[in-house]
DNA sequence: TTGTTCGGCGAACACTGTTCTACGCCTCGA
DNA sequence: TCGAGGCGTAGAACAGTGTTCGCCGAACAA
């Protein structure tokens, strides 16, 4: 009885491999992420997802509202692995200053993701942990409510435009070139036009040539970084 | 002599009112600004920018590179009436303030273009005044070298970034809604999420709820940049 | 066994930036 | 005055995009 009828021709065939495992939200969100990582977060697109998994684009949305609420999952998976320490009154900098490194390293490690990330609030829970630890150690370190509250809004848009614009440089890259050398050519460029203009008009500027160029984005992050907390550590009270 | 051969009427007749004046750089960006303030980024694009002048998209790229160029120019546009003031070794820090007010100013104004100055190094005329406007102002205020370098870029940074993020608000509102009550119920709805969140656990950020939602746009930005400011003084050489 | 619901998904819609290519007008040299 | 280029114009097409419609099959409830 194993006996199966020859299939008519006429009567097309429904596709042979069909014992499939039902799509799941974190199946998409795990391909979204292979995606990203190999070729950038223009490679992400419903399309590109959904052939990864064999399937058509319409099936997605039964399991994302849409390709925001992808990325925002994309996100959210990204940021997950920050840690944030027990308040110590006496490194209160330092350590507002290590969780920032940590959600930077995160968003940077994922090709440029950091411009989903500019979209929308994060209230998933990772991100409130993260504030509310940023809180804590600032309450130990003996910063006023309102200016530590202001500050995690501020130190978030700060690091996230820093992860934003450094993958800028990432996705101009033309053809899997290589990325150094590409990037030295263009600041070059840039360098040696600012070199060209007019002494008279422009002489700080020529002045202050070398400065300009110099430093690795980790290290220009760390001055602006460094920047705002010395500036948030004049409105400390020690009571 | 002038009298015309009727058009045959299996030709197709071309277009009759043909006495158009060439296309310039200068209309394109005009129309790409008029459409951007009325609708938004999303809404400028080639096609769009195309029709509102008559004709098709190919008709463009005789004048414009590409998009990207396209958006370049009318940054540079929004951001051609920043005026840098003479620098007062008593002011440095309100001077440097002014400047960044006007920067910021110019790209709210044009609804979400803030995404668009994200992209790329500024190199144009009015980028570099405005470098070397705040390099001559943080010298007059004793700012080393290297310092006063690295901080105009983080502080072209800041100001890109909280443009960007304010325009992500008014690109959020569904349909010629009212602005200020569709923000207000957005807010409004995250902070009574926040409330509702285990007191337990997040102790500090229930204590600071009414803090975190408070202030407008423009006292946000006021508050990170005097953060800037105030840790660029700490380097301050007066001698 | 019979609904009924629900996820999968091919096809289609309305877009996007960009390129190909023919065509018409203008200017320049003869 | 007349041809010859060259250049800007623009229709059509290419290869994509996010999203929706509606049909099909399977699984669960009655």
């Amino acid at each position: 009885m194993d006996l199966e009828m020859p299939v008519p021709p006429w009567k097309k065939q429904r596709k042979p491999a069909k014992a499939r495992q039902p799509l799941t939200q974190e199946m998409i969100v795990d391909v979204a992420m292979r995606i990203l990582d190999a070729e950038g977060l223009d490679a992400v697109s419903m399309r590109r997802v959904a052939q990864e998994l064999d399937t058509g684009p319409a099936s997605l949305y039964a399991h994302v509202e849409n390709k925001g609420e992808l990325l925002e999952l994309l996100v959210e998976r990204a940021a997950g692995g920050v840690v944030v320490p027990e308040p110590d009154p006496d490194r209160w900098m330092d350590q507002m200053k290590e969780i920032a490194r940590q959600i930077r390293a995160n968003l940077v490690a994922h090709a440029d993701l950091a411009k989903a990330a500019m979209a929308g609030v994060p209230t998933t829970e990772t991100a409130v942990s993260i504030t509310e630890g940023m809180l804590a150690i600032m309450k130990a370190g003996g910063i006023p409510g309102q200016q530590a509250s202001w500050f995690v809004d501020r130190v978030f848009l700060y690091i996230n435009g820093d992860a934003y614009e450094g993958s800028q440089w990432h996705s101009m890259i033309p053809e899997g070139q290589d990325a150094e050398r590409f990037v030295a050519d263009y600041f070059g460029g840039i360098k040696s036009y600012f070199g060209s203009l007019p002494p008279q008009r422009f002489p700080h500027l020529l002045d202050r040539l070398e400065d300009m160029f110099s430093g690795a984005d980790d290290e220009r992050f760390e001055f602006g970084l460094d920047l705002l907390l010395r500036g948030l550590s004049t409105y400390r009270e020690t009571p």
